[in-house]
DNA sequence: TTACAGGATTGATAATCATCTATATAGATG
DNA sequence: CATCTATATAGATGATTATCAATCCTGTAA
């Protein structure tokens, strides 16, 4: 059922705020929101983020993380399944680089409903 | 360990991507992560978001959730201790509302780096 | 007070998942 | 080829959790 590729997400995903999505629709951001629910994947993509050229190659993540090089593995692959990283060989070693297009995906998605929305607007205009 | 009333959020929570961040740093803004990582959730959080002043009532959210009335009352729980609703008994019922300020925060939170930051500003300009 | 209705809680169960050890794979090097 | 090193995978285990049926709690109304 895991694939090795990462999850298409062309025509997704559509904002959850501002319409009711369906069970199948909010699936596609749930799943990416799950992956960044994990404290240690959050860590390792801050860390990645933060590195020169947002790059770290695995070697280089199990001890700020703390966690055993399976563990490591496991929770970037994860990463890169749900298009939060890419991964490339540079002779032994593999590194993993960060991808900003999920991310601001998320934010479109969490965008909360314009002022001229009426169900949200006298709350809106307040903050 | 759970509380009943919303987690204190206060100096929560810096941007996970400009600064690499300590595990308890990430731990708490994974728990929100995690919270919208179930779809039941993000569903709800859509319909409530989408109705009239933003509120629904826990009757109105079991049919279309397609969940029992107790599974339906666990994650509305979950989604008014991450601060993500507030909730209001009028008389026989209780009504839950949106509440933007923890996605507002949570925009903040994935803000990527500024073009002026040495790491991504090759990989942004891209964008 | 009693009865009812909306919602929360309890307890149980099954599924998911984070983590580890052990092992496998794959590239580099002798 | 054999060996070493970096990373991935397999399998097992314990913890978490989503879900439901049953029950409890709390307003409301008779």
């Amino acid at each position: 059922m895991n694939m090795n590729s990462p999850i298409d997400l062309k025509n997704c995903c559509k904002p959850v705020l501002s319409s009711f999505l369906k069970a199948d629709e909010v699936a596609e951001i749930a799943a990416i929101f799950r992956v960044l629910g994990e404290p240690a994947r959050l860590q390792l993509l801050s860390f990645i983020a933060n590195r020169p050229q947002a790059e770290a190659c695995v070697c280089e993540l199990i001890e700020p993380l703390g966690l055993s090089q399976p563990t490591v593995s496991h929770h970037l692959k994860v990463l890169y399944e749900a298009g939060l990283l890419k991964k490339e060989r540079r002779g032994t070693w593999i590194y993993y680089q960060f991808v900003p297009e999920r991310i601001e995906l998320l934010q479109k998605v969490l965008a909360l409903p314009s002022v001229d929305e009426p169900n949200l607007r006298l709350r809106i205009s307040k903050l």
